[in-house]
DNA sequence: AGCACGCCGACT
DNA sequence: GTCGGCGTGCTC
């Protein structure tokens, strides 16, 4: 039975019409009327009620086009009455429905709900979030023309045993977690668990991290998959997106690979969720709802019944921690496939050396070009943190209360800390050696790079960093695998894709360049990188090294990077953390307030912090408020205060009254940011 | 978030 | 005398 509705009895006719494809005429008065609850994809919490008529096309989980107070929006219906609610003035109708068929089942709306109370946005803006972008879906899908299907790999004996574990039903639902080095195979173990899954009818979802990964992997996927495979990596449009989304809400697609907003993919009869290279912090969401994709699907799993797993060679404190205590189950997989022993890594003081360049470095570098080998250099971040550091002793000024590095603010000649905001007098002499050379000093890739042509001015040297052109980058890293290039500089970009067989040597130009900014994760970040750097490297060229140039050779973090010991990292850094009551021994939320005028914005945060004071639990405390580390964005100032809780729960409930208490009179054009489980501190 | 309504300064 | 600034408040 197909209808079409319009109100002829409406002011607003003849607009308000439910048009979906063949309709048949009905009167607006031969219906009875609905009542809906409507949310908007705006910062407003509220359901917002609005009439149509019962016919079946408006219905929870549709988008309907309604009228809002001068302006028409397209809200999210997600609940319904029979009779208008009491004391409701002003009910408009719907001016018409948008889907011909639910885009979310109730089940997804309770998620959006959850997301919504968790990370502190509005039920509107987590079901946005949750919906590919782009208009309308393409016809087909860009490419399903693949019918081989690779078959799965034999197994060793490791893989074997994490397989089993993997498919064995658990009666705790433990999420499990696959520590294991580069190249031990977690990637076919993952393959075949989803295998399992979906031969016994269930659906999968693959998350990657971010950047290109998820264009390899998903061709792998898509070998072994073929059609019951469905992509949604970064690089697809938006409409080729939600095309893909639509074969998977129809149930065509069974296996689902893609980056975090995957999580969110709409299969039935979820089975597993794996979560590829579980540390990468690109799995934390940079806009509102500030989700991270780990904490989703555990959510998810846990409301679906579904399994969970994770890897990685480096894992996040947090999933440390957790298999520590038992709450993760960890399996290991210690061996490489290929059979390529680690590489051997070499770590160098740069604490004598002017420039950033050690003899010995200068020196592989050479050799490595004599034997027709190729050098990659990281020059991982920018140095844009200048901070106070003596170049005799390595010591290091850090904030008594974070025990993160202080910023050198030049023109005061103050060492500030970002997370507190406490500040002192810029020493002159080192604090430890006494050394007058203590100066302020940040890396620039720039001066590297002119280092570097200056000291090899014969060798052919190309950079890649985040400013590359995207069809540059293809073509450096194409000129690179023929050989047309010696030395590849470039950041962690790089770090990723390092399977070039002709590389002998990798050099970490300035390994402690992550320890320098004012972040308690700083240590974790650099021990993950150097230890997925060295990781890499080793394995298409036995005969490769690592060189890893630091100015803090007695660093924990680099220390046992370099000694691939993670054990001691993860042990240490825990203390570390349980010490200084950072998490995964607390959880943080974060305001960050934004603002064109300064002042502004520093009273914005002074107004929460006051209010905070009576709002907070007594376990809970209040880092700042502090200028942000990146001081100001596209003109704006940004301060920002953390609020530090032992559970979640009792600091949702704080913060949600300190924000509602805000808003009563809050600062006028101050922007607020609520981060709940930072990721980033900057 | 937007957009309207509303109340105070420099302009044809 | 009006145009226009953006502060405040509301959106079913």
């Amino acid at each position: 039975m197909q209808k079409l509705v319009v109100r002829i009895d409406s002011p607003e006719f003849p607009r308000n019409w439910n048009v979906i494809d063949n309709i048949v005429f009905l009167s607006w008065n031969q219906c009875v009327t609905r009542y809906f609850d409507v949310v908007f994809d705006l910062p407003v919490e509220q359901r917002f009620t609005y009439s149509a008529p019962e016919t079946g096309i408006a219905t929870i989980g549709v988008r309907a086009l309604a009228p809002f107070g001068s302006r028409e929006l397209t809200g999210f219906i997600v609940g319904e009455h029979e009779s208008a609610p009491a004391g409701m003035k002003n009910i408009r109708p719907l001016w018409r429905v948008v889907d011909k068929d639910p885009l979310f089942e109730s089940r997804e709306i309770a998620l959006a709900e959850w997301i919504a109370g968790f990370y502190l946005c509005s039920c509107g803006q987590a079901l946005s979030t949750m919906l590919p972008s782009g208009r309308r879906p393409t016809s087909s899908p860009s490419m399903n023309t693949n019918e081989i299907t690779d078959s799965p790999l034999t197994l060793s004996g490791e893989q074997k045993q994490a397989l089993i574990a993997l498919t064995a039903p658990d009666p705790d639902f433990l999420p499990l977690y696959l520590y294991g080095v580069t190249g031990s195979g977690k990637t076919e173990v993952f393959l075949q668990a989803a295998e399992f899954v979906m031969q016994a009818g269930k659906t999968v979802i693959y998350l990657v991290p971010e950047i290109t990964l998820t264009y390899q992997t998903a061709e792998v996927i898509r070998r072994r998959f073929g059609d019951t495979a469905a992509t949604l990596h970064s690089g697809m449009t938006g409409s080729e997106r939600l095309a893909e989304w639509m074969r998977i809400r129809r149930g065509e697609a069974r296996i689902v690979i893609g980056p975090r907003s995957a999580v969110f993919a709409p299969v039935r009869n979820l089975g597993l969720i794996i979560i590829d290279e579980e540390h990468d912090g690109s799995y934390k969401a940079g806009n509102t709802p500030r989700y991270h994709a780990r904490q989703v699907a555990m959510h998810r799993c846990q409301i679906e019944k579904a399994s969970i797993v994770m890897g990685s060679a480096t894992p996040s404190v947090e999933a440390w921690k957790l298999m520590k205590e038992g709450k993760f189950r960890r399996f290991d997989l210690t061996r490489r496939l290929s059979g390529g022993d680690t590489p051997r890594i070499r770590m160098l003081s740069l604490a004598q050396t002017t420039g950033c360049l050690t003899t010995i470095l200068k020196e592989e570098i050479r050799v490595t070009a004599l034997m027709g080998k190729q050098t990659i250099l990281f020059l991982n971040r920018r140095g844009f943190a200048y901070c106070y550091r003596c170049p005799a002793c390595g010591y290091e000024l850090t904030c008594k209360h974070c025990s993160v590095s202080l910023t050198y603010h030049k023109s005061r000649n103050r060492a500030v800390c970002h997370y507190c905001g406490y500040e002192t007098e810029a020493p002159r002499v080192c604090p430890q050696c006494g050394s007058l050379d203590a100066s302020y000093a940040g890396f620039g890739t720039e001066m590297i790079e002119e280092e570097v042509r200056r000291t090899f001015p014969d060798l052919r040297i190309s950079r890649l960093d985040a400013d590359t052109k995207k069809g540059s980058i293809q073509k450096t890293l194409d000129l690179f695998r023929l050989g047309a290039i010696d030395i590849l500089l470039g950041t962690q970009m790089v770090a990723k894709g390092l399977n070039f067989p002709g590389v002998r040597l990798v050099g970490i130009v300035f390994a402690d360049s992550g320890l320098h900014l004012p972040d308690f994760r700083a240590a974790e970040r650099t021990f993950s990188l150097l230890v997925q750097v060295a990781g890499r490297s080793g394995r298409f060229s036995p005969d490769g090294i690592v060189i890893v140039q630091t100015l803090r050779p007695n660093d924990l973090a680099i220390q046992k990077a370099c000694a691939l010991d993670a054990e001691g990292f993860f042990d240490a850094e825990l203390n570390q953390r349980n010490a200084t009551g950072f998490p995964p021994f607390s959880r943080i939320i974060r305001f960050t307030a934004r603002s064109k005028d300064e002042q502004k914005a520093g009273q914005a945060l002074a107004k929460i912090t006051q209010i905070a004071a009576d709002l907070l639990p007594p376990d809970a405390d209040v880092l700042g408020p502090a200028e942000c580390p990146i001081a100001m964005i596209a003109g704006n100032y940004r301060r920002h205060i953390l609020f530090r809780g032992k559970t979640m729960k009792t600091l949702h409930n704080a913060v949600r009254s300190i924000i509602s208490r805000y808003e009563e009179h809050r600062e006028p054009k101050v922007y607020l940011e609520i981060d709940v489980d930072p990721v980033s501190i900057m």
